[in-house]
DNA sequence: GATTTCTTCTGGATCGATCAAGAACAGGGT
DNA sequence: ACCCTGTTCTTGATCGATCCAGAAGAAATC
């Protein structure tokens, strides 16, 4: 099985030029810079590496001289198999391939950041400069990327000073979501939460654990649901909260189960993301609660399967593609990355962060309190 | 906006040899072989690294050196988003993650190779080979891959004398596909077919062009599900046949619309992928045809939707994700591409050919024919 | 006709590491 | 005292390209 390798030893730029009796610079021209030289020689060099097999200038010897890659990396706290079960990523994802696709760039996926000890995933491989992902503080991943001293852009997640990072209000975003509970009369509310540490710790609201968390977003979010329960003069420091380790629907539904089971039983439910939400509506569900009749889920993100759900989810929309997009292009504008085509406009950046808006989507999934 | 890089000039092993008064492969071996100096010095090294922002050996360098790239190539007929969005595809992604995640490796995605035209995203690329995945016969960024003369595994199509392919009896699949709607009874059959050429077409079946193919699994299942036909006795070549540019429920809606607009109406259709299936159950909810009392549907793939579909869907199963990692693996226990980690138990090839096996699925979405 | 400019091509240095071969010094055995 | 084996470290070549400065000749300018 030689799976159609031509096992001869490839054939290099020098040797072409051997044969052809020309220096290796010219034939480097023939290919990276045609103006150089004579469209006839140039002919000439095409027609002999055609014949010899000769593919092009090795890119990796290219970029060892030029110091540019022609990727950009990806850091992902979970496996690659997660994020693309997990619409939030995927949509991520698609967003910084748009813009890859613009610059005509490659796109070099580094998954499992969060669990992974071994810095040679990200020291060894050869890219332009990082996206990294929704990564805890001080995940030695991060390090290792930051020591690089290559660009990085920071996604949602952690803030560092002097790192460009983009993100959304996750505080504005989380008080729309409780304020518009609020305003419908809700008052004994329960929240889902994701994970405040990356330790996989699944289960109920932990005020140790809170005050030490890790992740920047959780916090926010919590932050921007109590304070607009404070608002109200409702006590944010006792309502009910629980802890899943990952967002996904199985957890969001144990989540919910849990929440349902207390009494009395809370009349609204908040979500740090939508899968946890549907979860939740799965778990209301399995308890024969009618939603919204009896029970008000507000999720987070506005994934697509949150309009397609019965019924749909009233949530919290953030631009996830544009997010993406805007990481890419906030990397690739950076000093050190030049852009090879025509610059676009530059995006509005305040300071090192970009904050994308959010906005409250209002669907089926709240209704007024019920009568108590 | 200086996105916390570190505006120095990367310091290079060299620089730090000479600041520590050793040589370079001293400090070399310090990062890359550590049993080749004493522990002492490799401490001292690794101090002084520290000290001076040095992050590790620059891994353009030593991919020039060592020949290695560390990643491997994954060329994507279409766009990234499209990917993403196709279950079928996504499993793949998952199943060539596995393999990665296992060998440590990076994968870089190369989407959009239908319709590029331009080579450099391929012959740029730093890698150790090519996963070549559902490709038309002769698309020009087929030819760069294999002119590269790393070792590629194709996975689906084309099949390539030479080339290792990775995929799954097609022709098997689709008889017993229609093996088991002829079982049932049903005489008068409709297919809906995913394209037969990379020209956006989308329409009623065309003898010219399906003569003229150049999307081997698609040919070969619609003779798989001809030959069933033929077997049973059934007028094989004059089956209403749909063709959809693109293997999604959009235009499967549409195929189904055209098809059960035709009368005599069939009374049970094929479909080759599962998305296309679902599309033609969403044209039986429009015509309010009742699946499966009045139309039986068999799709292709089995994908997760096929299972949660009402009725869920009679499918022709194959194994996606291990398709993915049968594919890697493959390629990465090629010569030329040594491993890293103990080598596993080699996969079992035919040839250049591993063909995995598909299993039909009865569900639903099938029932006896309907009585004249 | 002399000088400048442009086009076309070349040689050598360089990017930042790894590798193969060997030097220097230690200890062990006889 | 001698040889042998190991450990630890160094030197110089090498991977395959691009870049810089400049040479040779043709074309344009004065």
């Amino acid at each position: 099985m030689d799976h159609g390798t031509r096992a001869r030893r490839r054939i290099t730029l020098q040797d072409l030029a051997g044969t052809l009796g020309v220096s290796k610079t010219t034939v480097s021209n023939a290919f990276s810079r045609p103006d150089q030289l004579s469209p006839e020689l140039r002919e000439r060099v095409m027609e002999a590496a055609r014949a010899a097999g000769y593919a092009g200038p090795n890119p990796v010897a290219r970029m060892l001289r030029t110091g540019r890659a022609g990727a950009i990396g990806l850091i992902l706290p979970e496996s690659l198999p997660f994020a693309l079960d997990d619409p939030t990523t995927s949509e991520l994802i698609r967003g910084i391939a748009d813009a890859c696709e613009e610059r005509r760039l490659g796109l070099l996926i580094v998954p499992g950041a969060t669990r992974a000890r071994d810095p040679r995933t990200i020291t060894d491989v050869a890219v332009d400069g990082f996206i990294a992902y929704s990564l805890p503080w001080e995940t030695p991943a991060l390090q290792h990327v930051l020591a690089r001293g290559e660009p990085v852009v920071v996604v949602d997640e952690p803030r560092i000073p002097g790192v460009a990072t983009v993100g959304v209000d996750d505080f504005a975003g989380a008080q729309l979501a409780a304020g518009h509970l609020i305003s419908l009369g809700h008052r004994r509310l329960g929240i889902v939460t994701s994970p405040f540490k990356p330790d996989g710790y699944t289960g109920r609201g932990d005020a140790a654990r809170i005050a030490s968390s890790t992740f920047d977003v959780a916090t926010r979010r919590l932050q921007g649901y109590r304070a607009a329960m404070a608002n109200a003069g409702l006590p944010a420091d006792d309502v009910p909260l629980y802890e899943c380790a990952l967002s996904d629907e199985e957890l969001g539904r144990q989540a919910g189960r849990d929440l349902l089971e207390r009494r009395p039983r809370p009349t609204a439910i908040l979500a740090m993301s939508d899968r946890l939400a549907l979860g939740v509506l799965a778990a209301a569900r399995d308890l024969e609660v009618a939603v919204p009749a009896e029970l008000s889920i507000v999720g987070f993100d506005d994934i697509p399967g949150a309009t397609t759900s019965r019924p749909s989810l009233t949530t919290v929309r953030q631009p996830l593609r544009l997010k993406g997009y805007a990481a890419a292009r906030y990397l690739l504008d950076a000093p050190g990355t030049p852009s090879p085509d025509a610059a676009s406009e530059p995006l509005p950046a305040d300071g090192d962060e970009i904050s994308l808006p959010v906005e409250l989507m209002i669907r089926r999934s709240t209704a007024g309190a019920p009568p108590a």
